[in-house]
DNA sequence: CACAATAATGTAAACGGTTGCACTAGTTTG
DNA sequence: CAAACTAGTGCAACCGTTTACATTATTGTG
């Protein structure tokens, strides 16, 4: 049995309501109780029970981050990672833990009204895929603070919500690409039913009206994220008559198929053809050439996340945040032209 | 406020400690008051806290997860994910979540002893790349249960661990090279420091001593587990006398180099070169041509860790067991020669 | 120096469960 | 038919904190 604050109080010779006052450190002490009461409790190794913390504050000890089997997309890659120790992090310096919430296809409800009927969370972090109003409607029922990550507008009602600045990252792909001269930019992306090729699409146009080019509109293709449609769609640019010289792609599976493409109609990249991808997946480095990529910070991601959150759970009426976070590109071979 | 025991104790004409006994199923209560009790649990929807029942109980609500961020190599993709849904559906069964223990380079003991002092936990799985004789210590001297996730053997001491077959996957590679007509066979893996791949190399003698196939020393290749050496060692077999014409990588990452040194000397995958991998990354599905692979079920290595490290839990003093996944051939097109 | 104001500490009741022990009522047993 | 069990239930202490309120010690004021 680990030792308890009855032994420190009877230790130092002061009552357990002293010694709870140091540990959660309350202004109205002696500093030579303060001192002689920490004395103690390092010498007889003394750390607080969370249980009996929790139960007395009425806190849970956890927040949750939703995470889904069957959801092979945004989230089932590498940088899920990132964002974990992103959240982590923050919740940690606030003494919470970071709880994984699995759930099993349709079954998101169960897995989170045992967490809060259990008390074992004090708010969740949800992917916005994972993200529907049911859901969200039974949190906002129970007063229980959510944040949602990537971005999310559901009706009127205000969500939390953290970002990659997508549509920046559209911009900057355009950008970069013209300043190493090329000027005829298509784009590939994944499924307009996704906000984030919404705003990537939004930024690129963005990008071709600041800088005065034409936009042909058969130079953006929609695909259903697949590689395959991107093979297509990159075989039907490249043997247009008014074919580009350079692409940007919504992900990194998309720029499979266009290097696909590339090679198959003997398409050169970087000399006849620049690609931009989004997504900087570690595997942007391996293929050939390696990919210049729009990267995200994923780790600040989660970390915006959580203290997102945190502020909602100190302060249930806060208002509402929306956070976005800025890409950058990161460049690589595919798209720089050797001299 | 959420209803409590005492309410629900009011409501049904009980005391507090049959309610608490029906929430346990104890077995000494009458059918009647059970079921009594139960309909008003149901009609106020009651939980009980689970804060309360872990203090009252003395047990932690959790099983933990190292993870490290500074460790990119073997969970720092996309199986991770799966491995953490499998953990998770095996502690929930048993009301238990999982939390994340996040660490930040050397600094494993912190998060690991702060779990343990604040009793947050009631066990936690390590990956091995994570695993020291440091934190293993730690862990002893506290008798506090864990698993290991990859097989781990240090000095005498058995510890428990849940680890892939490679040692069946090297096999499995080798008779399905074999069986779709290759017979030189070479073996590109990682560094000899990583059990896994002196499993995978071991399997793979094996197989070929089982088949009666001659060994060639050269055709085994150690690298640091880079694209950059496996593109070069490639290159070297293509170019040797003594040429193979099949090869089985350890890992996605080394394939990239194979393919590309492939691709450079005009040797075609998989007419010419047969290829069959480790480490069957969604990705494997998007190179040209798509890489057979050899499959690890993830989810499975998740859940067995978990039922391990529960066996631990009930009982400290259990045998530590150490236990083997199977593989299998997912079979693609770089291995089979279109007819 | 008496008295009020203030600062520091203690007392004890929560928080919401679990469980050893005692008790009652019904059932065996000799 | 009394004694000995047994099954079912309640009482109350306990798990380790927090905190409103009461109490005591200290300081400042006229």
């Amino acid at each position: 049995m680990a030792v308890s604050i009855k032994e420190i109080a009877k230790a130092a010779g002061v009552s357990t309501a002293t010694v709870s006052r140091v540990i959660n450190n309350s202004p109205k002490l002696s500093q030579k109780t303060r001192d002689k009461v920490l004395k103690i409790m390092k010498e007889m190794n003394y750390v607080p029970n969370s249980l009996a913390r929790g139960l007395s504050n009425q806190k849970a000890l956890n927040v949750a981050l939703l995470i889904n089997i069957e959801e092979p997309s945004s989230f089932h890659n590498p940088f899920f990672y990132e964002v974990m120790h992103g959240i982590e992090t923050a919740v940690y310096k606030r003494g919470l833990s970071l709880i994984i919430a699995s759930s099993r296809g349709e079954d998101k409800q169960e897995i989170v009204e045992w967490l809060m009927n259990e008390k074992r969370m004090q708010g969740i972090i949800i992917p916005s895929s994972l993200a529907d109003g049911k859901l969200l409607n039974l949190l906002r029922k129970r007063k229980f603070p959510f944040v949602v990550i990537g971005k999310f507008e559901e009706g009127i009602k205000p969500v939390s919500w953290v970002d990659i600045n997508n549509q920046q990252g559209g911009e900057q792909a355009v950008a970069h690409l013209i300043q190493n001269g090329y000027e005829r930019i298509a784009l590939i992306c994944g499924g307009m039913d996704k906000v984030f090729n919404l705003d990537r699409l939004e930024g690129y146009k963005r990008a071709l009206a600041r800088h005065q080019m034409p936009m042909e509109p058969n130079w953006i293709v929609e695909t259903d994220g697949s590689k395959n449609q991107a093979y297509s769609a990159m075989k039907a640019l490249l043997q247009s008559d008014n074919c580009p010289n350079a692409v940007i792609c919504g992900d990194n599976i998309l720029s499979f198929g266009v290097m696909k493409a590339a090679q198959e109609m003997e398409v050169s990249i970087p000399k006849d053809l620049g690609l931009v991808s989004f997504d900087n997946y570690p595997l942007a480095t391996l293929v050939e050439p390696s990919l210049t990529s729009i990267h995200i910070d994923v780790f600040q991601m989660g970390e915006m996340a959580a203290n997102s959150l945190l502020a909602l759970i100190d302060n249930p009426d806060a208002s509402q945040q929306q956070m976005l976070i800025s890409t950058a590109v990161e460049v690589r071979e595919s798209s720089i032209r050797r001299t």
